[in-house]
DNA sequence: CTTGACCCTGGACCATGGTCCAGGGTGCAT
DNA sequence: ATGCACCCTGGACCATGGTCCAGGGTCAAG
């Protein structure tokens, strides 16, 4: 638990000093107390964590505010059990459906390269044809001509 | 392969009519045809998949530009098979280590809610504890002080 | 042949997630 | 006591990925 200086804290993380202030400003990182004599912020390793969590949150598709509710999660005196497993749930739904979506990617990806070497070309985009396939395990779900639902 | 008018393509794909239209300039959906008397565009359920597959791949923390190019990965007459391959397993690289690291953050989302009902406080926060336990098992990867790398 | 739902273009505008800069202070080594 | 690397604040600016609007044309039903 050393004490860093906020360009310490960027460099170990792989941001921006930038990117630690923007950070604080949003919330993702706790404000951090300040040396007295110069007013630096002192960062810890923690800290440095945080960050790399929501860097990769946001490279899985998370926004700032979902990385955040995910930091936030935690069992304390102040948190009702239901309640973090309620939004745990919630989060675990997502995760879920993105790890299923990915490993769809995935098979189109490898299917493409096997097709590749055999030397089959494909009509049209690997990627289309993995989505329906995955698709006709599920619901038929066609929706043939609904209207006036807004979504914004 | 029925024909489209630009607001059942949006209403089908779940996306605004401007989506659409915005899609067509970044040159994630070919141009399509217009009706010759109309002037409109006539699009069919390919560029339905196409733009599902996109906003699927946005999800997955793909930007358009990637999530264009996974689309355009095929094997045909143009594309060399090794080309094709090559950027096939960059790709495959990439989605691997998305699923590594969401695989991570459900580890501690179920972590979380066993703790939650066996009424143990996690200390600070799982996620952090989550990513540390997991990078124990990789390299210890300390960079102690690189200088002047510009990344942008 | 009008009315309502739809489409066209061009351009302004928006939210998210940063990134940079000016103008000024700190801290440590020489 | 002078340099140099580092830190501070406030505010402008940027790229990405849309979203909205004005001003105008199209089409199908009644």
């Amino acid at each position: 638990m050393a004490d860093l200086t906020i360009g310490k804290v960027a460099r170990r993380a792989g941001v921006r000093i930038d990117t630690v202030r923007f950070y604080e400003r949003e919330g993702l990182l706790p404000h951090p107390r300040r040396s007295p004599s110069s007013n630096y912020r002192v960062f810890s390793d923690d800290d440095v964590r945080r960050i790399r969590f929501v860097q990769q949150a946001k490279a899985l598709g998370f926004t700032l505010r979902e990385a955040g509710e995910l930091l936030a999660l935690r069992v304390d005196a102040r948190t009702s059990c239901a309640r973090v497993i309620e939004r745990a749930e919630v989060k675990l739904a997502d995760v879920d459906l993105k790890l299923t979506e990915l490993a769809r990617v995935r098979a189109a990806l490898v299917t493409l390269a096997r097709q590749c070497r055999a030397r089959t070309p494909t009509a049209a985009c690997p990627f289309l044809d993995a989505l329906d396939e995955a698709e006709a395990e599920h619901a038929p779900r066609v929706e043939s001509s609904r209207k006036g639902s807004r979504h914004g």
